[in-house]
DNA sequence: TCCTACCTACTATTGTTATAGTAGATAACG
DNA sequence: CGTTATCTACTATAACAATAGTAGGTAGGA
């Protein structure tokens, strides 16, 4: 099953991701462009026609959540960008991460780090 | 600048960086789905409208290449995906990537030996 | 209580994606 | 040569994406 989201959609899930939930109000103030209010909460009712958002009453205004966690969207994204993107070479992938300029010294340590304790726990 | 694909537009593009340059014909019997004829066309003109492929002729059919290497699609999509997705966290991105279970030992240790590599070349 | 600000529900518009048919050219085959 | 297979160009259409307006309700402040 692979999860997918439109631009405007990740721009939105990405909001509530960061806040565990959150009123259309809310969502609104974070995303990167001016919306109008309306525009917002249509797509927050898009997402939950597809499934990927609830709501609950909070008073007059409606408390949007994710059903869907960070780390599936995440996975299934990843997945694909493998597979259609760098020919399903992880190698690639990382490499490109890495080349990435923002990534600090300390930041390569602890990828580094991350898979070392990986390779350790499978192999003990 | 960020480049994006829709869906079927990378499929596509997929099948262009992998073979380096194609006819219609040898596209449309690479892709996943069984589409006609005409709409495999009908992608490769709108990639070509956009920018992102070239053809040349090649007796009676077009040859298409693509103009965007894979790399810089890479790299906009990766930098998407952590942003969007993960946060801004490439650790979080790596996690999910070493998860994957489709990833042997032999791969890991070949990610880590590209980290290592890295990081050497960063601070000798 | 009355007005204002805020909120949802519904509707609308424009553009894009995904898919494919039809027409007409041409190379290839027999 | 004539017929068939193969191509491109053009056209079409349904579904979805992105954005927002309008109508009507309710809560709270003056």
């Amino acid at each position: 099953m692979h999860i997918t989201f439109t631009d405007r959609e990740l721009d939105v899930m990405s909001v509530l991701w960061n806040l565990g939930s959150a009123t259309v109000a809310e969502v609104r103030e974070r995303l990167p462009d001016d919306l109008a209010y309306t525009t917002v909460l249509t797509v927050l009712r898009t997402l939950e026609q597809k499934g990927h958002v609830a709501h609950t009453g909070e008073g007059r205004a409606h408390r949007y959540r994710p059903l869907v966690k960070r780390a599936a969207a995440g996975r299934s994204a990843l997945r694909r960008l493998l597979d259609k993107v760098f020919d399903g070479s992880p190698e690639l992938l990382l490499t490109q991460l890495v080349s990435d300029k923002h990534l600090s010294d300390e930041e390569l340590r602890r990828l580094r780090k991350l898979l070392a304790d990986r390779l350790r726990e499978k192999q003990p």
